[in-house]
DNA sequence: AAGATAATATGATATAAATCATATTGTAAA
DNA sequence: TTTACAATATGATTTATATCATATTATCTT
């Protein structure tokens, strides 16, 4: 519970406060344990606290017309919800666990309070948001411009370069439903079948019980980002 | 040519330079002027300079797969073509006049090394680039989950929103291309006409040689939004 | 004012992908 | 180990929208 023997330390965003305001955030910190599929927080509620990833891996969501969008991933190290403190707003997304996760939790005036003075927080914030920022103006162009087979193969490689792919046995190292994948990609989830069958058909991938080889990455990037 | 005369000094970022540094600013600021369609930056290109519209309207687009996207808009008064800045990297947008526009140019330097201790001003611009976040994310969720006719109603009502509406007359104020809405909607050119059409025999607008009148809001948001 | 040109409009057709239907398979639980 | 259920798979059909073709109109030029 002490964010000195985290094993996330090195990276974490609390490194980052001033010395007496770690040791004050520390204080404040609580650890909320989620199961698989059971949400973090859900879009349009508010933000209470700045949160990070301690383990697991989160997708963030937004539903719309009964579908669901996958905007982007999160895992240990990670914090999530904090567009919304920044601007002072309601979620945006819903975050979901894909596996059971471990959240660390600070009451959002403690984050808000530093953001206030800490230029290297601040600054901080202003690269991981402008981070999001450039992959979301790209994925909406790759989504609303690339047909369902090139937006499959994308997801693929985007699974492969998040959560790593096996050196050896070349699977994706989380395994994700059809479903899942098919909310990463905007694609049904029949398409998302018949195209991952597709693919398996060229070689390119291989379908083994329920999980995702990648057997030719290069394909896979050839065709994601084909004209 | 000087900040302290400029009409959009209230609203300008440049205000929240630290008083040696606006000086300084001002001192290698320089005006360039744009003809409607010309770009003032491209996508991939560096970015050289932080930017802001002095005069004029700006659409930030993307070109994938000899299709253009509408990723967002910019007036007088507004920043262009900072997350690369933030983020040392490549322009993710081209940015295009949709007027003649006049354009204040900094050195990327003069904004860099400001940009280092002024807390102010960083998180200025934390919060616009959490405001473009939040944006895109809804503009992904919106154009990959919804019909082409809610699409094109809620381009509409952008275009409303951001350019606004004579208060009398009904009209856009700034009057946008067939081809333009389309970019922003997410769909072809002649499918937006046709949508254009649908709601003008509906009541819900009016086509008036070149421009539109938006007759009746209310009806507009009731279809955009709509599930 | 007439003509040229680009923008707008509309019809016909093709096509990608959603939806609906049903079958099969993997996995977890009893 | 069998059963049950959810996940995956595949076929048939429908639908939205892109594309192609052609016509009409507005605006700008001379």
């Amino acid at each position: 519970m002490n964010c000195k023997a985290c094993q996330n330390s090195a990276s974490c965003i609390i490194a980052l406060f001033n010395k007496n305001e770690q040791e004050n955030a520390m204080k404040y910190m609580t650890n909320y344990k989620y199961k698989k599929g059971k949400a973090i927080f859900y879009e349009g509620l508010d933000s209470e606290s700045f949160l990070t990833i301690k383990k697991g891996i989160v997708k963030l969501v937004r539903n719309e017309s009964n579908n669901c969008q996958i905007l982007r991933f999160a895992k240990a190290g990670d914090p999530i919800g904090y567009r919304s403190l920044i601007t002072h707003d309601v979620h945006s997304t819903s975050a979901i666990p894909l596996t059971d996760t471990t959240v660390c939790s600070f009451p959002k005036n403690v984050f808000l309070d530093e953001l206030n003075y800490n230029i290297a927080l601040t600054d901080k914030m202003l690269q991981l948001v402008a981070n999001d920022l450039k992959h979301t103006d790209a994925l909406l162009v790759h989504l609303t411009h690339k047909t369902a087979i090139k937006r499959i193969a994308k997801a693929l490689l985007n699974i492969a370069d998040i959560f790593g792919l096996n050196e050896e046995t070349k699977m994706l190292n989380t395994s994700f439903s059809r479903y899942d994948i098919s909310c990463i990609a905007s694609v049904s989830t029949e398409s998302c079948i018949r195209m991952l069958s597709e693919l398996k058909s060229k070689g390119i991938i291989d379908l083994i019980n329920r999980s995702i080889k990648i057997i030719d990455k290069k394909q896979l990037e050839l065709i994601s980002s084909s004209e």
